[in-house]
DNA sequence: CCTTAGTCATTTTTT
DNA sequence: ATGACTAAGG
């Protein structure tokens, strides 16, 4: 049978486990995605299950449509059609959608991001007349979304002192509000459909029965709610298929819990424990690191990993000596073996702890001309542009959202402002209808808006977008969603309200471009599916599938990826460990875990950096390395220096008196433009005096004095600077 | 109603 | 250092 070419006998005793539970238990590296694969296809061709019979939950979307294609492939063409595959959250909101009629809320529901629900919750304090600074917005949602994650409403919200007391009141107003708005928040995906499944025993049985078999991918990140729908959903036949590693947990702070899997044994005695333990992955070296790191964390059941890769290069530990300097270090050293075709660009990946650690290295490939991608949703989605647009898309799917109608209502501005909108709620409420629906009813019916005392001004501008939104959403069901998005982009002016011919201007346009192509992939009319993926998407969804070009990202968003060639960056006590985790201990453990899902990523090289010194709001203070190099023996590294002649690939740099690094050692192609002393003015900060010019790689680097913010450092070529005096 | 200057908080990690 | 939010002016 071809469907097991190529497994050890691990892997195949887990592809053809019999009926009932499974728990593979699966190292990093060790195939698991193979497994799960094979499995499927084992299921459909071998046993003949239905593939709608099949339900796989995956980590990512992407994850989901890649092993769907490998489904196809090794099955050939259409059998696999019907398959079920997604996130818990994704599949969620395709059975809300379908049972929508027995909940309280209809089935073009939005789903809020996480800036929608924080106006929610600040939406909510307000109308509690509660202070927004003492209760902090985004420490009662998260303690909102922990609840939720525990399967607790807001009647069985647990008080006992005064702040559960104040949490519990908001919960309960927020709750509320996503209903009048017909929206879902991301654990309300989940806990709907536990609900739903508690409340109507026989909705419960319909999927429980359609789901012969179900497969989890990364059992140890799946929380409360989600463990409880697995129960649910496998109820009767009883079919389950988890694969976890215990070692690789790193979701504790969304509610994820590792016991899930150690629930999971004595919840089902009966279960199939399947260990995979080799790993096709890594070099011994790095694989003998990585266990070095992780051997400390307690409790957890020990797993040898080994590997028939061969030892491999000895894993590099590089001091350097700020955060600068180890971002430089970084790109040149990717640049050098670029150069020297040791390895292609899409072989290498910058890992680090915290998001706000990518902007050094982004700008040290910016200054080495060379192109990065760069794995994160929200740069994306959190642009004002595309926020708007999307507010407009999702007012036209459901009228019902008034956060989106509040972003949309004007912009472009329009005449519509604070005063009219909140005559405009007081007469939605009279005539019982949503803000939005009661725009239609005013566009329909200008009279009755005017007789219950509108001023008849802001009644024409309302009636007015009322106009617009009425034929926007008269072709809703018609056209797909790239239509529906050039026609209003078309009939509110939107390019001439975000580009201005400016170079940002045109970036703004640039990204509502982008959003056009992602709408074209969606050929169907209607905007649920295409809303719902942008909802949705995750990080690593967000992916370009070319890789030719440097992958920077989170260690979270390197979970399930690969690459031959890692660096591990801010390897400091305070980043990795990251501070907020210095006192607790379960955090800690998460910390260490977080490292080990880094180090097991790389394949050939593995590069940990840490530095001297490090940055924060500005300032730069000395730092100590990361308590997790101290479990390495030093036997397993080459520790090296950027100082270090052995180094050599120009990254040694003289420090002048301002204790800057000045690269003077790469030959000046370029002449000076500018002199210390030369009196310049900066388009934004006005006249300065150049202090020092050095010319750096293929380009002039200044450090300037301005009289307005102070001391600088710019590179010519793109600051506009003027010459106010010549020496 | 929209622009602007000043204040302030902000740094985990993400569906 | 940067950006988001608030109060005052055009």
């Amino acid at each position: 049978m071809d469907i097991l070419v190529g497994l050890n006998p691990q892997q195949q005793q887990a592809v053809l486990a019999g009926l009932g539970p499974v728990l593979v238990l699966a190292g990093p590296g060790s195939g698991k995605t193979r497994v799960l694969t094979q499995r499927v296809a084992y299921l459909i061709s071998t046993l003949g299950v239905h593939p709608y019979s099949i339900l796989a939950v995956t980590f990512t979307n992407k994850a989901a449509r890649e092993m769907e294609s490998r489904v196809q492939h090794l099955l050939g063409e259409p059998q696999s059609r019907g398959l079920m595959m997604g996130t818990f959250h994704s599949i969620c909101a395709r059975i809300l959608r379908r049972e929508a009629s027995q909940l309280p809320f209809n089935s073009n529901f939005v789903i809020y991001d996480t800036d929608d629900q924080l106006a929610l919750v600040r939406q909510a304090l307000e109308e509690l007349n509660m202070d927004d600074k003492r209760n902090r917005p985004a420490s009662i949602h998260a303690a909102i979304s922990f609840a939720k994650n525990e399967l607790h409403l807001p009647d069985d919200f647990p008080v006992q002192d005064y702040r559960s007391e104040i949490i519990s009141r908001v919960y309960r107003r927020y709750q509320e509000l996503l209903l009048t708005n017909n929206a879902l928040d991301f654990d309300d995906l989940l806990l709907w459909t536990v609900h739903l499944f508690d409340q109507f025993p026989a909705t419960k049985e319909k999927y429980a029965r359609l789901f012969e078999h179900i497969l989890v991918d990364e059992f140890q990140d799946t929380n409360q709610a989600q463990y409880t729908l697995v129960h649910q959903l496998s109820s009767f036949h009883r079919n389950l298929f988890v694969v976890g590693d215990i070692d690789q947990s790193i979701y504790r702070w969304r509610g994820a819990d590792y016991r899930n899997v150690l629930r999971f044994e004595s919840d089902f005695p009966d279960a199939q424990i399947i260990l995979l333990e080799q790993n096709y992955r890594s070099t011994q070296a790095i694989l003998d690191v990585a266990m070095a790191v992780i051997k400390p964390h307690p409790h957890r059941a020990p797993k040898r990993l080994f590997t028939s890769r061969g030892s491999g290069e000895i894993v590099n530990l590089v001091e350097t000596t700020d955060d600068r300097e180890e971002a430089n270090f970084v790109v040149k050293t990717i640049a050098g073996m670029i150069q020297t075709k040791t390895a292609k660009p899409g072989d290498f990946a910058i890992m680090y702890r915290t998001n706000a650690q990518s902007r050094l290295v982004e700008e040290e490939f910016l200054q080495h001309g060379l192109r990065y991608r760069l794995v994160g949703a929200q740069r994306f989605y959190g642009r004002r542009e595309i926020k708007d647009l999307l507010a407009y898309l999702r007012l036209v799917h459901n009228p019902a959202d008034e956060l989106s109608l509040i972003r949309a209502l004007n912009t472009p501005p329009r005449g519509i402002g604070n005063k009219s909108f909140i005559q405009l709620k007081a007469f939605a409420q009279q005539v019982k209808l949503s803000p939005g629906e009661a725009i239609l009813s005013i566009a329909k019916d200008t009279q009755s808006a005017v007789s219950s005392s509108f001023p008849q001004r802001s009644v024409t501008a309302i009636a007015h977008f009322g106009d617009l939104l009425t034929s926007w959403r008269a072709k809703v069901d018609e056209l797909p969603p790239l239509q529906i998005l050039d026609n209003l982009i078309n009939d509110i002016n939107y390019r001439s309200y975000i580009d201005d011919g400016s170079p940002e201007g045109e970036d703004r346009w640039e990204n509502v471009m982008e959003l056009r192509r992602l709408a074209s992939e969606f050929q169907q009319p209607g905007l649920g599916a295409f809303l719902e993926r942008i909802a949705l998407v995750s990080d690593q969804d967000t992916l370009a599938e070319s890789n030719d070009a440097p992958t920077l990202l989170t260690l979270h968003a390197a979970k399930g990826l690969e690459f031959p060639i890692v660096f591990i960056i801010g390897l400091n006590d305070g980043t990795l460990p990251h501070a907020r985790s210095l006192d607790d201990m379960e955090a800690m453990h998460e910390e260490r875990r977080l490292l080990y899902v880094g180090i097991t990523r790389a394949k050939e090289k593995l590069y940990l950096v840490y530095s001297q010194m490090r940055s924060s709001f500005g300032y730069s203070e000395p730092a100590i390395r990361s308590r997790f190099i101290e479990d390495i023996p030093e036997s397993l590294l080459q520790i090296k220096t950027t100082d270090d002649a052995q180094l050599g690939i120009g990254i040694h740099k003289p420090k002048d008196n301002w204790g800057f690094s000045s690269a003077k050692s790469s030959a000046p192609i370029l002449h000076n433009r500018f002199s210390a002393g030369n009196r310049v003015r900066h388009s934004k900060w006005g006249e300065g005096l150049v202090l020092n010019s050095v010319l750096s790689d293929d380009d002039e680097v200044l450090d300037i004095f301005f009289e307005s913010v102070g001391l600088k450092r710019v590179a010519a070529s793109l600051a506009k600077l003027e010459i106010l005096t010549d020496h």
